[in-house]
DNA sequence: CAATCATTTCGATATTTTTCGAAATAAGGC
DNA sequence: GCCTTATTTCGAAAAATATCGAAATGATTG
């Protein structure tokens, strides 16, 4: 599984990437992680904050990392996961937002 | 169906918002009506615009609107549809990121 | 290399979401 | 009231997602 950022953000990835966030367990989730700052938590520990068995969340943690949203690296028997979210939102703001009026009629433009 | 921002945004509504947003149709839909600014949209125009039809349409943009992403107001034969997203994904990306590090353990604070 | 601990894959089921077309509802004009 | 236009509801089928437990994989220790 990629666990890059590919792409500077296109529409399929954006959605993916909201979806990912669209889950109250996966919401609850990565709100631990973000309380959890970069050292992050392993999966285990993870689990039992959330209250989520393995399986399960080793699938929820896999779209929010192929979403770019976390991070995971191995350290020890742990998998470590951490939080990517900041710049993510970021750019998933912007991705929204940016746009903002492009196609509004320029009502009082002289140059309209 | 309820068109206004309740509560303060829970983890419940947070997910909903960003699983409004995690659909390509629907951030298209969005996107749209971001690009069309403040006026918004007829329900049809807004079809032709993304290529869906209208009851798939109607579909997505209750989900959008209970989301508090989108208003709806009847304007003579037409539903005119708006962006409210500016305010509300500011506070979405605030829910998320706000705690951070909430749960760091203090390495090098004095009154760790 | 056997034992153990942490995580992932597999296979299966239940639930939710998406999408469509046809019929129903709502608003405006004659 | 009837006709046209705009949107929504209904009912149904297809696709995607969530969830679990058991078995498999990978890393560490003795």
């Amino acid at each position: 599984m990629k666990m890059e950022s590919p792409s500077p953000l296109d529409l399929t990835r954006a959605a993916a990437a909201f979806a990912a966030l669209g889950s109250e367990q996966r919401l609850a989730v990565l709100r631990t992680l973000v309380r959890a700052g970069p050292e992050g938590l392993s999966i285990g520990t993870l689990g039992e904050r959330v209250g989520v068995t393995g399986s399960t969340l080793t699938h929820h943690v896999k779209i929010l990392s192929s979403a770019g949203l976390v991070t995971q690296a191995r350290q020890g028997r742990s998998i470590i996961c951490a939080a990517v979210a900041f710049d993510e939102v970021q750019d998933l703001s912007e991705f929204l937002l940016t746009e903002c009026c492009a196609d509004s009629t320029p009502k009082d433009d002289p140059n309209g």
